[in-house]
DNA sequence: GTTATTAGTTGTAGGGTGCAAGCAAATGAT
DNA sequence: ATCATTTGCTTGCACCCTACAACTAATAAC
């Protein structure tokens, strides 16, 4: 089982957590930091690190929140998509490459599976985007 | 996909690394560290600090190579083995309640379409104990 | 208004990882 | 046999990810 994710850590080369980050914010709109750190089961501070680099690189933009001056709504910029879009390219050709030899059927299941067991263990720990 | 890898590192706090060392060498006879590194898709230089991590705590033993005295041959102890049947009863005690309301055919399927998916990115990568 | 709580950042420390350099044993060429 | 090369492994180094603790700024509670 830990088997897949280290080969997948190994193929996936590029940039494991920015990633995730924008993954997370290209599919929930603006978001607080905490909330980004929950879905993405991190910590606060290192999810703060992480929206600080991507800011750097322009792939993440921060507006005030106009109900909490504390607070800072994070959106993706469309450089973010466009980095994203390759990445998750990039890995699906990885994962083409390895699967050429699965019919469709499978394919589906496999997938299915692995989004359903993601939500379980998600309601296992409580993490999710609010 | 990489939610079920960032959402299991976090539900399986315990020697991420340890772990793998472990279960390869539980399930291959004396290796050299150098397949071991293969098997696991990490650095030697990585897999030779881990090897010496497990050896302290007498979870692994090394040998002589007879046919090569620059290698040395690994070789889980039974301290070693029980550490690892401990740790993947956890693993699979979070795994059984996060699947708790599946059926045991789609246990099966899941179980069986990750080992294939396993192979198949090794396979890709080459990576694999001789 | 003073105190407590909350959102985020920064300091610090610990691990994992790979690359490059080094060391010792083995192999190959002469 | 001798010396150069290759091979197996270890060590030094640098970088990233991560969490916890201490801190700042802003809000909420009283």
């Amino acid at each position: 089982m830990g088997r897949v994710g280290r080969q997948l850590r190994a193929a996936f080369k590029s940039d494991p957590a920015a990633i995730g980050v924008l993954y997370q914010l290209s599919r929930s709109g603006p978001v607080r930091i905490s909330a980004l750190a929950n879905a993405l089961a991190l910590d606060v501070s290192t999810t703060s690190r992480h929206v600080r680099g991507l800011e750097t690189d322009e792939l993440v933009e921060r507006q005030a929140d106009p109900e909490d001056g504390r607070a800072t709504l994070l959106h993706i910029t469309e450089a973010g998509r466009q980095f994203l879009a390759d990445a998750i390219a990039e890995r699906s050709a990885v994962l083409r490459a390895a699967t050429a030899g699965w019919d469709e059927h499978d394919l589906t299941a496999l997938n299915h599976y692995l989004a359903r067991l993601a939500d379980d263990l998600a309601n296992l720990t409580g993490e999710t985007l609010a």
